[in-house]
DNA sequence: CGAGTACTTGATCGTGATCAACGGGTGTGG
DNA sequence: CCACACCCGTTGATCACGATCAAGTACTCG
């Protein structure tokens, strides 16, 4: 595989921290990078293990996950094309990276990655604004964890899903539609619940006429107002 | 004020982002730095606030607080001596950060920190790292908040505590004594839980003799096994 | 010494977990 | 092509954990 190609069709060269890169300079990232495929609950990083790779998402969402000793997981955090994953330095990975969807990766090896980081300070910095962004997010959901309930959990996760999902088009109202890449019992992991309660929640909201949920993965929105005010916003 | 005095006494010189400077690098800091205190209750930044002031924590600790719009408030991040805060970025504020105690703060201008950051890519990479650790830390505080029991959050949060507090000393058996440097009611805050609840817990894990309670704050770890055994490991 | 705040303890209630059964879609093999 | 199994989701019944409501106790500080 020619190595410029590797960059040049990529579907997220400048929403990726590859974005801080002139094309000269992606030759150093073209060398060490590669393209890797994981299928639905194939898993690229073990909490636990020494880090070894970076990588950025290309396609697909992943999750991220961390579990007790007993086995109780929760999801702490989703990956959408164009973020990326890993500790540029040594240590231990914190979180499981699993496959939610098929998806495509763009790997480095995470030594190589961390040289190539040293010599290019602009995406060392957009790898910092992304990671205090990320950290906003999860503290974000520290709050939903502790202090919302179940309602208020499924409708505020709907809302954001939407944004996400619909490209932040604008606060329209009037239906949207979207397809969530989880499961309901991924849902209950990352809302910290259990999947009968989110089956229950999502429910109540249909029977509210406030979403209609058209197969299994579908969701529609018709009514944004409501589902904000049973958001608790 | 001497300028250069500022940081040559200052108490957390080398373990603050600081170290990463020379002595003679830290007079641009000197210049733009300015102590400041803060009594208990006092808050330094306000979520939504645009990002105004960075700051490393000299002494006392300080809360990182989000809030839902009806009021109800989560704790999600403490913040230690040597401790970063802020965003060297424009931007909105994410989170609320209080003294928890009277604090001593090292305040930089958030403009002048951000100039004095670009200089000093030793300083930033020290950032990144920091901000990756404190991302572990809130995703495994969002496993606790979402998975762990109330019994089991309690014990968890005094085996952080008493780690943190006693100076990471080795897993020695034996009574360990430290003073919590929150009112129940903010370790409520901190666990997702109620203040009785909290309450009812600690009661519990006294009674049962894992613990003491000596004074208002005091905390005794009399088995730590058992403390362990009860957080889930 | 009195007022206020933090904490504890008790009684009751409600939300969400748990246990259980069932329906619908999908892929596999006979 | 259908039968079957499996997974995912829904729905119902019950239970228990933690919230809520309510007193009452211990420290601190004026």
């Amino acid at each position: 595989m020619n190595a410029m190609l590797v960059c040049a069709d990529c579907a997220v060269r400048d929403k990726a921290l590859c974005g801080a890169l002139s094309d000269g300079e992606l030759a150093a990232l073209n060398r060490i990078g590669r393209r890797r495929h994981l299928r639905r609950g194939e898993t690229l990083i073990w909490a636990g293990e020494d880090n070894a790779v970076c990588a950025n998402l290309l396609s697909g969402v992943m999750k991220l996950t961390a579990g007790t000793a007993d086995g109780r997981e929760q999801i702490v955090g989703l990956v959408y094309p164009a973020d990326f994953v890993g500790r540029p330095w040594p240590g231990e990975a914190g979180v499981t990276v699993t496959a939610l969807s098929d998806v495509e990766l763009c790997t480095f090896p995470r030594a190589a990655f961390e040289a190539v980081l040293e010599d290019h300070v602009r995406m060392e910095r957009l790898l910092l604004q992304r990671t205090f962004a990320a950290l906003d997010e999860a503290r974000n959901r520290m709050l939903a964890l502790g202090r919302l309930s179940a309602g208020e959990k499924v409708a505020a996760f709907l809302l954001a899903m939407a944004d996400r999902g619909s490209g932040c088009r604008a606060t329209g109202f009037g239906p949207v539609t979207f397809d969530l890449p989880l499961t309901r019992g991924e849902m209950a992991e990352i809302l910290g619940l259990t999947i009968e309660t989110v089956s229950r929640q999502l429910g109540r909201l249909k029977a509210a006429g406030t979403i209609a949920l058209p197969g299994a993965r579908g969701v529609t929105i018709r009514d944004r107002a409501a589902l904000e005010a049973a958001a608790g916003n």
